[in-house]
DNA sequence: GCATTAGGCAACCAGAAGGTTGCATTTTTC
DNA sequence: GAAAAATGCAACCTTCTGGTTGCCTAATGC
């Protein structure tokens, strides 16, 4: 599998991030800005080694990049799959949004009888569009 | 419950994120609105109990939650998870830009050295002569 | 009442993940 | 040019994960 395989998959992203280590990692060069293995691993309460790795996971999402100085190589954060990332929780929470309106405007409808809440999911019948709002 | 200012568990959202399946669930769970395990298992590619599982995952994040109606348990998503991680990926990348910034301002003072200096990554004894190349 | 439908529980399995250790390689430094 | 520093590679180990299957329980629909 190359290095690079597919970038926009949200999932690689996220799942890259889901590592303790890995999100102090990216924390730590976030905040610290670009740093070598050695730097990174003091204080990182796990070998060389299991950074250099937690490196090429998060390098794998396109997280971050290395480029190599002399004899050290210097790691740095990709923000673009960050942004990447954000914007596909913002949609999740968009949708989400669309379709709570979408549900209340169908329990709340006439056509849906006081009695019957939504059967189980898909509403269709007698769903009318409505200006988003915050319910919580 | 600090709810406010750190937050929980951060990796623990983007794990139950990084993966392709749950990722799916939470956008079918995000577009379509509450659904019960069975409808959620309808086109999913996997078993039920597969579903079950990752709902549970989701659900130990904090992502989504049940509650039971009659023989069947619909499954909701649970956005304030989402905006958590979401501020999570913010405050990184905000960490970020700010230090680009304080490392460009280091780079390009004429005394480097001084107080401009990148604090978590203190160049060592004569080795700030060179500037970090951004040839990629 | 009885078949059906929706789920829960538990055992089991293969492969991925996270981690370690040992050794080789390349730059720096003195 | 030899020691030290910074990594890379590879083997190996243990635990976690994602998935399955089989069987049992609880509502529902006739």
């Amino acid at each position: 599998m190359p290095a690079r395989a597919r970038l926009r998959d949200p999932a690689s992203v996220f799942a890259a991030l889901g590592d303790e280590t890995r999100l102090r990692l990216v924390s730590r060069l976030s905040s610290g800005g670009p740093a070598s293995i050695s730097r990174l691993t003091d204080g990182s309460g796990v070998s060389r080694q299991a950074v250099t790795k937690h490196l090429r996971v998060l390098a794998g999402a396109g997280l971050v990049r290395a480029h190599r100085r002399g004899r050290e190589s210097l790691w740095r954060l990709q923000p673009e799959r960050l942004d990447e990332a954000q914007r596909s929780l913002d949609l999740i929470a968009r949708q989400w949004d669309h379709a709570l309106s979408k549900l209340k405007a169908f329990v709340e409808s006439p056509l849906a009888g006081g009695d019957a809440a939504p059967r189980t999911t898909q509403p269709r019948a007698g769903e009318q569009r409505r200006a988003p709002d915050r319910s919580d």
